[in-house]
DNA sequence: TCCATCTGATTGCGTTTTGAAACTAGTTGA
DNA sequence: TCAACTAGTTTCAAAACGCAATCAGATGGA
């Protein structure tokens, strides 16, 4: 749970919090797919984590500041895990990662179409974006998570990736 | 050795291939170290990476394409280890990590100061080196190696980095 | 009230990966 | 000849991972 400190190097340190198969995907689900339950992220993850996993990475990453829970006041049991403002300041690395796994790495045509249009919008964009995410994490994360609070720009990307989806599944014209 | 690809989605992609504590950190030390042998990997690693860790990341980055291995005709035995256009590429993604680290992370001076220039210098520098890389790996990567070829823009990080190195050492005045 | 279902996890257990130290086998230069 | 150097491999213990089963409390409908 925590860092060993290797050395002070910042790609050394990054590479100590969210150099693992999970972490960036979990908050990826997060950010991009507003997963804000326990089970949505298990049960709805593309990538089928286990819920030992899941559970030791979402203590992980609250332990460094990356994500916070709450207790969700329509179900006692519930939690709700919402980014916080250093998680929200990955876009731009998310943009990146994105941008090179997309030209280097067998990606799917359906779930690269968000990283393209986040590749594509640049700094605007992530501004924009990152203003969104704040309302719905950190301003109203029950709002955001309940979906009275919504993100325009997770709207767009959504509404595109459901398009590629649907001109997917349809016969070949 | 392989992606078990979980899933097609980019940035679950890139996890597989370089979410581990070491990938990266090793990529880093040829592309801004110019370390380019093993014994300069693992020696004058700030990290202390243990030797069979070293060899079998240097084996699965080159399945994945991503550095490329030549014989030093100078010395039957050595090896000399080049970043292919697949690394080159991770240039502006080393910038955004070494950029978010800084700010969220407990990193130390000296070796920060590299991230900070190259945040910096934004596309345009991020440019001139991934030029630069281009000819001290690809083009020439025996003279690249040996340092008849040079990076520009490298030996500026360098002197910066020296620098500040012999600041901290100073006596505060 | 009863009970199936949902909640966020935890437990066991076998497999895989990691890490440190020692070691190998060959090369080089004095 | 020999010490130093080259790129790794071997060994073995510890940690992490992955899967399936399980857990205890909360909820909602009959």
């Amino acid at each position: 749970m925590d860092i060993e400190i290797r050395s002070g190097c910042p790609i050394n340190l990054t590479m100590e919090v969210l150099g693992d198969r999970w972490s960036l995907v979990i908050i990826r689900d997060i950010m991009f797919g507003n997963r804000r339950h326990f089970r949505e992220l298990l049960n709805r993850s593309e990538e089928g984590i286990a819920s030992n996993i899941l559970a030791a990475r979402l203590k992980r990453l609250m332990s460094y500041g990356l994500i916070s829970k709450l207790d969700d006041p329509s179900h006692s049991q519930k939690a709700i895990y919402s980014l916080t403002e250093a998680s929200i300041q990955l876009v731009p690395m998310f943009a990146m990662i994105g941008a090179w796994g997309r030209r280097h790495l067998p990606v799917s045509e359906d779930l690269s179409i968000r990283a393209e249009l986040l590749e594509e919008g640049g700094q605007p964009l992530w501004d924009e974006f990152m203003a969104d995410l704040r309302r719905i994490h950190i301003e109203d994360p029950i709002g955001g998570a309940n979906g009275t609070v919504k993100s325009p720009v997770l709207a767009r990307l959504t509404a595109a990736f459901l398009e590629v989806r649907a001109k997917m599944d349809a016969p070949a014209s």
